[in-house]
DNA sequence: CTGCATCCAATTGGATACTG
DNA sequence: CAGTATCCAATTGGATGCAG
C-alpha cells in the first residue's frame, strides 16, 4: 500500500507506532500463531497459549478485535460458545508472527548461549 | 536448525518463551530497525527511536547485549563514545522485525478504520 | 463456558539529578 | 556523552469471586 502521508513507527506520535506496540507483544503474537490453525474457542486458545490467564487472553482478543485482526463468533448457546478468528487482515499477520516465534525456537540455543557467557563476564 | 529437544513457544516453562518475550516487543523491534542501518551511537539511537528514555533505551540495549543480539563497543575518549551493532545472530532477526515494522505502517489506515468502527459499535 | 469486576503484586517506564 | 541512581506513576498481569 502507498502511503499518503508516510507512516512511520519511528515517529513518537504516529498512529502506526499504536499498532506496532499492539502486534510486537509476546501475547498477540502466541495468540495469532494459534489462531493460525484455525477458528478456535476461548477455552482452546487458553490450552493452546499455556500460561495465559484468562483476563488477558480476555483482553489480548478484546484489542485484536478492535484492531480488525480477530473476529468473535458468540453461539447462543448454554453453555456459552465464544470462536475467534483470524480476520483477512489478521491473515497478513501471520507469516511475521509466526517467522517471530519460530526465531525464538531456531535461536534458543545461541541465546542461551550468550546469556551464560554474558552473565560470567559481569 | 534441528531442535533435540523440540523447543515450543507456546509450552510457559520452554526456554524459548523467554527469548519470544524479548524480540515480541515494540522497544527491541525499533532498535534492532534502527540498528539495521548499521553501527550507531547511543545518542543516535535515542534520536532513531522517537520518544525512547535513556533509561529505557540502556535497558533495552543490556538486555539484546545478553542474550547475543547486540554487542557494545565502548572508545575511551572524553567525552566518552559508545557504538550499538548488530550481531550475527542479531541481523538475523532484521527481517522478521522489519516485517513487523512494515505491518504497523502498511496497515495503519484499516487498523484505524477498524477502531472506529469498533467504538462505534460499543 | 465465557468473561467481567475487583483487588493486589510486579513490572515497566518517565523524570530528574548526578557521575566519570 | 553515556550512562547510573532514585523516586514515582502507569501499566501489566495474576487470583478470586461472581454472573449470564
Amino acid at each position: 500500500m502507498s502511503q499518503y502521508p508516510a507512516f512511520d513507527v519511528m515517529t513518537a506520535t504516529c498512529p502506526s507506532r499504536t499498532s506496532l506496540a499492539r502486534i510486537a507483544n509476546k501475547w498477540t503474537a502466541m495468540v495469532v500463531i494459534a489462531l493460525s490453525a484455525g477458528r478456535m474457542r476461548f477455552r482452546d486458545l487458553r490450552t493452546a497459549v499455556d500460561g495465559i490467564s484468562a483476563k488477558v487472553l480476555t483482553e489480548t482478543l478484546r484489542d485484536l478485535e478492535r484492531d480488525g485482526i480477530v473476529t468473535r463468533h458468540v453461539f447462543a448457546e448454554v453453555p456459552p460458545r465464544v470462536e475467534y478468528e483470524l480476520t483477512a487482515l489478521g491473515r497478513t499477520l501471520q507469516a511475521p508472527l509466526q517467522a517471530l516465534g519460530h526465531w525464538a525456537e531456531a535461536h534458543i540455543a545461541e541465546v542461551l548461549a550468550a546469556r551464560e557467557s554474558y552473565d560470567a563476564r559481569q
